[in-house]
RNA sequence: CGGACCGUAGCGCAGCCUGGUAGCGCGUUUGCUUGGGGUGCAAAAGGUCUCGGGUUCAAAUCCCGACGGUCCGACCA
């Protein structure tokens, strides 16, 4: 491609809107324009490199044992309201009616479609495992889209999902998946943590998400330097360092808290430390109330809540609520309460903390909690933060942002039994098939890529996703033998299977040089006067200061090379 | 959805407070110049100042409303 004939602008300035170095970059390098909020138009070179993305997914994908298919964006509602999402998806999901005033949705997942499309075409044991998956555009009517292609209401995602016969084949399956994602991501030059996450509205009950780090992450992860846990921060467990209030230092007695709530305030006007003071919540679990206590400078987990209580809903509990089955909000506590109390698993065996004591103004100090309350169960129940002991050998995590690009879920059978998706054994008995469902953001992987690997000067692309692997700038663009040098490795390169993008702008030299940096091309070939006087043509690696001469006759070998 | 801010040429911005001919830089076009890290000079094209209403002799500027965007928070496969 020669850069005179390309559509193809790059900026020196990047729109106020673009806040991170790879939305940034992507913009200015004349990859992606922005259509509207939360949507963007791939230019010629952006597609390019996304093509390459969806190159290597598909090669991975089919090299598991994985069938490609394409379902439709557009579906109906019936299916959704099926699985239960058409209810519990909210207001995230774009739903539209036709003429006839029938329901649709803009599917921003596939598990229905898919696990409808299993239930007719899957009915023997003969036919386990099957992995089938797409590559196709979803929608989410994100409440921010931001960052590019990190988060927009369209993007490109490769989903796959597995049928197997049972738990034991779906773990097989969720291997080869999670194996093929370790390959995908390894191959597009990205650097991925596989952490523990939380499997959130899809359900099911195991799951991996594979995430960039990148102090632009939306994502707390906390990981151990020592053994290499790591989990979501919704998700991530700690060993829970006990509180050393432990001796009983006297009857619980109500103290005077004019005006103080938050659990801060009330240590800092009793003089108290925070973690001495028990902060206690009043949540709904299916619309029923119930309380729980962390430490004061502890925050609730509530999804550690939910699956405490067996996937109850939970939400929390309105004022009028907390009024009536405890006491004011921000002098609430457990003392005398009848509802369910779980507590936080550092607050076991505490004799001497402060509490509400259900009475506007008035906290109770001295209380020991198992002597002046009820506590159903101490478990672990807090958001883990930085310091935090990790579950898994014992020391200190440390918290970094990051991007999912992929995850993995163990389904089970919530989607099959929704669909009555069954097989027939070999006893010709009916069985329910058990699932598994595999998530790329590909579009987003390829921002990842641009966020992960740049410099002050521009993009730096991975020669396996780059839009061209070859820039090849004509400085002399009126010399005929440049010119002709210059089209002559480009025909040696193309047809060994290398990409070259000719810059045959009659810009000066640093024009071209900053734009070549910018777009990141892996290898830079400059073709000049000068440089054929010094014997041949200027080769280096977009990472490297210092250029090469490469003499005409081998140039082509050399950049070879220098990909491999 | 709560709080803050913004909307002027393709991009980045000034002008608004104090109403009176719509500007600057980049980019684009033409000519000359230059020719190895965003040359220099000159000329030119390009705008319903987001939209609607109001105040006024007169509105980009003041007022009201809508829409769009950004940031912080909440939320989020």
């Amino acid at each position: 491609m020669r850069w005179t004939q390309a559509l193809l602008n790059t900026l020196r300035d990047a729109p106020q809107d673009a806040e991170i170095i790879s939305h940034k970059l992507m913009i200015r390098a004349g990859m992606l324009r922005k259509l509207g909020g939360g949507l963007y138009t791939y230019m010629p070179l952006g597609i390019r490199a996304l093509r390459k993305v969806e190159a290597i997914v598909r090669e991975e994908m089919e090299r598991a044992g994985a069938q490609e298919t394409l379902f439709p964006i557009l579906q109906p509602a019936e299916l959704w309201k099926q699985s239960g999402r058409w209810e519990t998806m909210g207001p995230g999901m774009f739903r539209l009616k036709d003429r006839k005033d029938a329901w649709y949705v803009l599917a921003p997942t596939a598990e229905e479609a898919f696990t409808a499309l299993a239930k007719n075409e899957i009915s023997s044991y003969r036919q386990l495992p099957c992995i089938i998956y797409q590559m196709q555009d979803k929608f989410r009517d994100e409440i921010r889209p931001r960052f590019g292609l990190i988060r927009g209401k369209e993007f490109l995602m490769k989903d796959a999902y597995s049928f197997d016969a049972d738990e034991a084949g779906a773990d097989v399956s969720y291997k080869k998946m999670y194996d093929a994602y370790v390959r995908i991501f390894k191959r597009v030059g990205l650097n991925v943590t596989p952490v523990e996450a939380d499997t959130g509205d899809i359900g099911g009950n195991f799951s991996h998400e594979f995430m960039v780090f990148a102090a632009s992450g939306e994502d707390g992860i906390l990981s151990c330097d020592a053994c290499g846990y790591a989990a979501n921060q919704e998700r991530a467990e700690r060993i829970a360092s006990p509180l050393p209030y432990t001796e009983i230092a006297g009857v619980a007695e109500e103290v005077a808290t004019p005006d103080q709530h938050a659990c801060e305030e009330v240590a800092k006007f009793s003089g108290t430390p925070v973690n001495q003071i028990v902060k206690s919540l009043v949540m709904l679990a299916d619309k029923k109330p119930v309380m729980v206590l962390v430490p004061g400078d502890r925050e609730l987990n509530p999804l550690k809540l939910r699956r405490l209580l067996n996937g109850a809903k939970i939400e929390e509990a309105d004022e009028a609520t907390v009024l009536q089955v405890a006491g004011p909000c921000g002098s609430i506590g457990p003392v005398g309460v009848t509802l369910s109390v779980y507590a936080d698993l550092a607050l076991k065996g505490v004799a001497d903390v402060v509490v509400g004591a259900n009475k506007e103004g008035y906290h109770l100090q001295h209380v020991a909690l198992d002597r002046d309350a009820t506590v159903i169960a101490y478990e672990d129940l807090v958001t883990v933060t930085e310091g935090d002991i990790c579950p898994k050998c014992g020391k200190p995590l440390v918290i970094r942002r990051g991007t999912e690009v992929g995850q993995c879920f163990k389904l089970g059978t919530k989607y099959s039994e929704a669909f009555n998706a069954t097989y027939l054994d070999e006893t010709g008995a009916p069985r329910i098939l058990t699932m598994g469902c595999y998530g790329i953001g590909v579009s987003r992987t390829l921002q990842a890529i641009v966020e992960q690997s740049n410099d002050e000067n521009g993009i730096i692309w991975p020669a396996a996703v780059a839009p061209y692997q070859v820039a090849l700038l004509i400085l002399d663009p009126d010399n005929p033998e440049v010119v002709q040098k210059a089209e002559q490795l480009a025909e040696a390169l193309e047809s060994k299977g290398i990409d070259v993008f000719i810059d045959d702008r009659a810009e000066r030299p640093g024009v071209k040089f900053k734009d070549a940096d910018l777009i990141g091309f892996p290898v830079r070939v400059v073709a000049g006067a000068k440089g054929f006087a010094k014997g041949g043509f200027e080769v280096r690696r977009r990472t490297e200061k210092e250029s090469t001469i490469v003499a005409p006759e081998v140039a082509a070998e050399t950049v070879q090379s220098l990909l491999a």
